[in-house]
This record gives C-alpha cells, structure tokens and sequence, in this order.
DNA sequence: CTAAAGCCTGGAGTATACTCCAGGGTCAAT
DNA sequence: ATTGACCCTGGAGTATACTCCAGGCTTTAG
C-alpha cells in the first residue's frame, strides 16, 4: 500500500503518516523508487494510535506501547507487566470518567449558587427537579 | 483566598491560573491591591478542570462546559440537553476505552506476527499462554 | 510526449497549553 | 527601613501534534 491508499484507509492525512514515521511510530519498506510502501497490517496499527490518542494518550506514551506490540519475541514477564501496566491505566482513566461525570451531576445538583465563575452574583436556588437527566435523576449519576 | 494559595490547594501553578482566566476558564475578584482573590469553590471548579484535561478533553470543550455549570438559571431544556450530550461523550469515551483494552488484548493474541513495525522481521509465533494477564486470559478482555 | 496526479524531502507555520522571565509594586516582620 | 516572600503585567519561549508549502522526481492516461 502506498502513502495516499494508507490515509484514506485511516483517514489521517499523508502528512500525519510521514510525521508518525519520523517519531518512530510507524516504519514503512520503501519501493524502488523511493515511495513508502507499507503492509496492510499498519491500519489496524494506526487505528490503534488514533483510538488510543483521541481517548487522551499522548503519542509519547502510545511509543511507549511500542516494544509491548512489536516484539512478542521478549520475554513474557516483562510483556505482562507492561500489559498490566497499560490495562491499569486504561481502568484508572475509565474510573476517572466515571468520577466526572458523578462531578458533572453533583455540580448541577448542589453546587450551583457557588459557583466561582459569577462572583457575587446567584443565589437563586433551582429546583433540584429541573435537572433531571430525561427521567433520570442526575443524582444518581 | 490569593493565588498562592490555590495553586497549592489544586496542584497547579499560579502561571496556569492566570492563563485559565486570561481564557475565560476562572474568573476572580481583585483586593484593593489589585491580588487576585478566590472564592474557596474554585478549588472545586479546578478540580474539575484538572481531571476532565487528563482525561483528554481540551479546555476548549471544558470551556464549553462553562454556561451549563456556571449558569443554573439557563433554562432546564437546553441545560438537560448540555448535559446529556456531556454525558454521552463521556460514555463514549468510556467505550473507546474498552475497546482500547480489548484491541491491546487482541493485538497480543492474534496479530503479532504481522506486525508493521518491523517489517520482514518476524514470523516466530508466540504462545497463547505466554500472554496470559495474572491470571486472567488477554482474550476476555 | 505531456499533463495530471501522486510521491519525495526539508523546513516553516499553527494551535494548544503551558512555563518562564523582566521589571516592578505590596506586605509582614525584623 | 529594608529584606524576603508575595503579587502584578506583558511578552517570549517550549513541547506536542500536526499542517502547509516549495521545489522536484515518478507514474499513469490520453
């Protein structure tokens, strides 16, 4: 596959890709006359660093996964710590969103007329009722 | 309370609250003597922030956030509707995240010979049984 | 053969989110 | 009254992750 098949396949731009090759997120054989050329296996791949990026991790840290995907040839030990690692961080940041969103609901539900953003300014106070979530009470968030 | 203060209560540097109001993010009072003054609930709001950023959003979208959270008055249809569309990011963010870790499981399992990474290197096929996760078999996840 | 479309490199520019001065007031204690 | 620990503003600098040229080969279709 050459550079324009990949991207489209992925939808990142061509620039993106050559970008990912220079940090070292991606190689690519090259044809003879000097074009990429990489094997279909590098969608899932780029999937992977896409899903994993808009989910918040950094490029840095998805090369840090690198070794733990590339090389199945180190040994297990190593391999399953750093799985454990990453799987431990998954389950925090999937712990973490579950606290917003309690966040999100406890705000609207008690914290409203202190509000920092309007100093001096409400002190009316909303009817907990009015912030039910489309029948859901969002205190139970 | 001063700026010292509440950067040492949330962990952030007086620089980046400074930058969060010059964005709109915090709003302050101002002493006689031009110091910035806090009301203690914008630990709270920067807790907030703080935890929806590392977990990948911008302040850009927290930003966004900022009407529903800062104004309870807005009326409670468009407010309901804020929050529900928050939510269903989070949630969805939430399953990018089990996908995240089902991908990873599955990357070690199935696809690791095929690897664009090192490419026209390998073809030693690993054992199932060495990916194992303490315990727990990488292709539940 | 030529034109369009696609690829190459190197380097500059952009957006986000800080981070770090410089130069200068304020305040509490000695 | 001066020292040190605060605070202020404006502006420059940094890291990340692209994004967009310029200038120049390669390939494909007419």
């Amino acid at each position: 596959m050459q550079i324009g098949e990949i991207a489209s396949a992925t939808g990142l731009s061509r620039d993106t890709l050559r970008f990912y090759e220079k940090r070292g997120l991606l190689r690519a054989r090259r044809s003879a006359n000097g074009y990429r050329d990489y094997p279909p296996e590098a969608v899932n791949w780029l999937r992977y660093i896409k899903l994993a990026q808009t989910l918040g991790f950094t490029l840095g840290e998805i090369e840090a996964d690198l070794p733990l995907l590339a090389e199945p040839a180190s040994s297990a030990p190593q391999l399953r710590a750093a799985l454990a690692r990453k799987l431990e961080d998954i389950d925090q940041r999937i712990e973490g969103l579950h606290a917003l969103r309690g966040e999100l609901a406890r705000r609207l539900a008690e914290d409203m007329q202190a509000c920092p953003l309007q100093p001096g300014q409400a002190d009316s106070h909303a009817n907990l009722n009015d912030y039910s979530l489309q029948g859901v009470n969002i205190t139970n968030l």
